[in-house]
DNA sequence: GATAATTTGTTCGTATGTATC
DNA sequence: CGATACATACGAACAAATTAT
């Protein structure tokens, strides 16, 4: 014990217990031992096979859970959840919220992005029964727009349902969950927006609307779509 | 302390403690008690002040320190972090590694729009100076590419340098780590590519970088951009 | 360099609330 | 309603790492 000199290497990984609890669960699921579904053994069961305390199993176990990777049923165990969860997005908005410096610029500069591609997407996936919902959902909040006195709470919520069906239409499970997710961060901002243009300038809300919803409906994905891609090697990955 | 009736009538949330306790701690630095770089109070100053035990204390840290909010110097204290950390991507590693289906179409199909995205932002931001060191990455990979015989591991490195050069020419954090995990994402994919296209069409690789990069250098924000944006409300955030 | 104090890491034991059968 | 299974929470103790004296 004297010697500094330990030998011990620590071969792997110098992880810490809960950490490598997460490892073990993880690699379960990559294995496929673990699917989503399955309900994974209870945490006195982990503490023993694994040979770990219950506390750490817990404070793994709810690790995984904020990444939305699993999910308590309480009394009943501990599930593997299923597809992308809103969760997963957490540390994103959490660390956005605490980001210093013209991070709103860069949100907001995001999020434009993002929404551009969900439209372009959106033109490449749509199919007649999608632009019919979108149609419902479209026509519902312009008829909230042009009414006597439109509830600023009911458009910015049609607002949102209006966007995130475009984002269902793009056909993909990513774009969704970070357009709700930008939508979500950016709420405040554009409230107040809205809450200015439904007093002076109702109509530039609907008109810019339609023409989101007209390029969705009518756009072309041989437009500038091509111009774009071509220079980002559309077939880099292979097919 | 013998008294089982204890008033808790938990006036708003039945959130769990610990999620009480992430609540608490998160307000604080909102509300600027707490600024990155601090040092928050020790677990067992936590437990007592808030009235928890030291064990919640400890979730509640750990599932920030997941989240990359904060960072534990051990035997030091636990600190906040300051800026985006690409722990906060973690979950959405996981999640999308667990997500089945068509999730790689998805993952594709979205990191071409992301790399579109960056691309464009770029164009709006570029200086004199980031083009100068985006020129010299190029011209770096490109000089691996006409090599006698590149280094596959070579060629990736420096094809993800000269992506990573462009997500920062586009001054996005959010775009940058974005870009980031969407390119680790798809690594083993694109080596594989590579791989093949190394061997049988080495022209292409050549080309198409150039392209973006061209791209990059010659590219007017008033092209393609406005017609995408006019539709999508530029400023529809206000300024 | 050695010791003590501080702080996080880990474990065990126990009690309680809650859902299922 | 009772029994059981499981997560939730607390408290205490000791180990390990770092800093200060």
């Amino acid at each position: 014990m004297s010697a500094g000199m330990e030998y011990t290497l620590k071969p792997i990984g110098q992880q810490s217990v809960v950490w490598n609890v997460i490892d073990q669960l993880t690699q379960a699921m990559t294995m496929g031992k673990l699917r989503p579904g399955d309900k994974i053994p209870t945490e006195t069961e982990l503490s023993e096979s694994l040979q770990v305390s219950r506390n750490s199993v817990r404070e793994a176990v709810k690790i995984l859970v904020a990444y939305g990777i699993l999910e308590i049923r309480r009394a009943e165990g501990t599930f593997i959840r299923s597809g992308v969860s809103q969760q997963m997005l957490n540390p994103l908005i959490y660390g956005i919220m605490f980001t210093q410096g013209d991070s709103y610029r860069q949100l907001k500069e995001f999020r434009q992005m993002i929404e551009i591609a969900a439209l372009r997407l959106a033109i490449r996936h749509k199919t007649e029964e999608k632009l019919a919902e979108l149609k419902q959902v479209f026509e519902d909040f312009i008829q909230e727009l042009v009414a006597e006195s439109p509830s600023l709470e009911v458009v910015m919520q049609k607002d949102m349902a209006f966007h995130m069906e475009i984002a269902a239409i793009s056909d993909n499970v990513l774009m969704q969950e970070v357009s709700r997710l930008l939508f979500t961060l950016t709420t405040a901002k554009r409230t107040e927006v809205t809450k200015r243009l439904l007093e002076h300038d109702r109509h530039y809300l609907i008109e810019s609307h339609t023409r989101t919803y007209e390029a969705v409906v009518h756009g072309d994905s041989r437009t500038c779509e091509d111009q774009l891609e071509a220079v980002i090697r559309p077939d880099y990955y292979g097919d």
